[in-house]
DNA sequence: CTTCTTGCCGAAACCGGTTTCGGAACCGAG
DNA sequence: CTCGGTTCCGAAACCGGTTTCGGCAAGAAG
């Protein structure tokens, strides 16, 4: 045996180069047969196809961008700013897209933000550079200065959730509107008859279709709709502690609340117990998100949960098409959330909330993680 | 005023063959003034500058990766298999990174894995598609199976975290050892003379460190190190609700409990409210990482804090620094987490922790947001 | 047996940069 | 004036692919 040539972990990338020089055919020849173009035999496409994979070959992301423009990469920028910084989901988000992106070969440019311009200056770096050939767009507002951009320079993108003007918008959202309507029918049915609602933010564009989601459950169950029992702008546990409380020191208090947000949820847990009031009991409360924390509070939050590694791959998939020359129109999906109950509802107190009732069935009659 | 020529937003990037001509140049010589040549006249090079920044050159990266190797790009791969779903800085620490990334004008690759086999994959995946020039590694465990995959394949790197063989590594650290050191020295001056610790999942390198530090810090208080009073693999809140209940039930349980994670001392303070304890009172408990729920739980956590955006950023700095050649040796780092006094902890209670006691000044000798 | 297609591939230009090489112009020294 | 040495830039090769163009050969049509 010779003394082993060192360098050996050095290997060079296989090019199209030394897969032209081991067939006898032209690099052009190569790249057609490889790309599928009509105009390559049969049978000299399976040779070559069968070299690259036993020389293994792949070819150089960045040495195709510079000829067709694509760079293979989709682009997340995400805020970062002051306020958004609890991202329950993220890690969840990443890994969907990160999976579907790998399956293609492709990768993920992820960039922060600190706010809404610092957004859009930094989308359009990316698209300048050609680091990026679509975006995801998460959170997405009633009016978004980002869309405007994308659709200004003509550069794919695909929404996580919907928005104010869906010209060109391909989206992937879940109905939450339809989980805030469910929820108000299911507390309807608990004997509910005064049920509140605390929003999140209005700039997005959820929260208009939650209250919406809110009104049309209260039209099902024949209950009159009392903007006294409504507030928005809580998306963090604070912010839910004092909505949350507002409500609750009205003089004829609801008996259960809805909330667009788990976070804003564990707020009223707060507000309640501070007034001494026993959530799932005196209080119920149904929310939306499913986060990690509504399962291990106490009580164990009811609430519509999101799926959010599938909604990035979704997401990744709808923007591949989109990508590829498919038309928006034909790119909008909307699922459902699903409803996992837990201990934070049960039947109406058989008083008006107040001080001292009669220790009513603490109750039980729910499914678990439906 | 004329009819605006219509297609203008669809603006070509102004390429370097547009400098070439517009300066009546070569190329080449653009190129060279550019990247700073010496064999360019100091006039000519202001005269390339001057038009490159009024005509908004940016030079492709894809079409400088081909020659020059160079991505651009940092990568960044995430473990997002199960049991690690938990991460409340990630947002913080992709600004961090992300921000160090964009003021080079590089940009951050990100992929997620299921597994440590997965990770390696992929991790070699990015460097075999040349996705990425080099790599952060989060988490780093004592034997690290990324770090011999990039050693063997000279790719630049830096750990965020130390490990056990430090070849060739670079590492940007948070002294954990120093800081639960700490935590037991501030606790024994409290009065405290049992002192338990619960420490994470030993593969990774930080908890034969904070191991270390917990018995420092109990030599320096003159201790005893009573390895009863140890647990470790807590790394949720329900797998410290287990071993902090281990603890609180030994025939002589300890007054304070030294957590390594945040998510495991919530868990105690549920152990202790379970055995009517008083978290701050009957039980002290003094934790590290500084999540953000640490601040809102009740009472509010003690804890050594961690800055992980300016992590992510000196990870990135130190990570350019490598690629451009720099010594491993030089690039290693380590600094210290930050007490954040709050509510759980306090003077030891007069009597062996258990069921009645005087009602001893409730706790306040501490700062706030030290 | 020509001529016209058609199928299939080679050659070369191209994408947007970087890097090597060589030579023109200018310099001071002899 | 000649010569060797710098200074500075143009020309061209190169990186690893894609795409256009044109031509050869085989088969079909006349």
């Amino acid at each position: 045996m010779a003394i082993a040539q060192h360098k050996p972990a050095l290997k060079r990338r296989v090019t199209i180069n030394d897969l032209a020089d081991e067939l006898g055919l032209a690099k052009g020849t190569i790249s057609r047969a490889l790309n599928g173009y009509p105009d390559i035999s049969a049978s000299t496409r399976v040779r070559v196809t069968k070299a690259a994979e036993r020389m293994g070959y792949q070819p150089l992301a960045q040495a195709q961008a510079i000829r067709t423009g694509l760079a293979r990469s989709l682009g997340l920028v995400l805020n970062a700013g002051p306020g958004n910084t609890h991202k329950p989901f993220l890690t969840d988000f990443l890994d969907g897209i990160s999976r579907a992106v790998s399956k293609e070969n492709w990768s993920l440019t992820v960039a922060t933000a600190m706010d809404e311009a610092d957004e859009v200056a930094t989308m359009a770096r990316l698209v300048n550079e050609r680091k990026v050939d679509g975006f995801i767009l998460p959170r997405t507002k009633v009016v978004d200065p980002r869309i405007d951009l994308l659709r200004e320079r003509h550069v794919p993108f695909v929404l996580y959730g919907r928005t104010g003007d869906p010209t060109d918008c391909a989206w992937f959202d879940i109905a939450g509107e339809a989980a805030i309507r469910d929820a108000v029918m299911r507390l309807h049915g608990l004997g509910h008859r005064r049920i509140g609602f605390i929003n999140g933010a209005s700039v997005y564009n959820y929260a208009p279709l939650r209250l919406q989601g809110y009104k049309e459950g209260l039209a099902k169950s024949d209950l009159p709709f009392d903007p006294a029992l409504t507030r928005s702008e809580a998306i963090t546990v604070g912010q839910g502690e004092r909505k949350g409380g507002e409500l609750l020191q009205l003089q004829n208090p609801p008996t259960a609340i809805v909330c667009a947000l788990d976070l804003a949820a564990l707020g009223v847990y707060r507000a309640a117990q501070m007034r001494g009031l026993d959530v799932g009991h005196d209080l119920s409360v149904v929310s939306y998100d499913g986060i990690p924390e509504a399962a291990t509070a106490s009580p164990p939050l009811t609430t519509f949960a999101v799926d959010t590694r599938a909604a990035g791959s979704r997401l990744a998939s709808l923007l591949f098409a989109r990508i590829r020359g498919a038309a928006p129109e034909g790119l909008r999906e909307t699922v459902s959330a699903h409803l996992i109950a837990r201990g934070s509802d049960g039947p109406a107190p058989t008083k008006p909330t107040g001080g001292f009732e009669t220790p009513s069935n603490k109750n039980q009659p729910k499914g678990e993680n439906t």
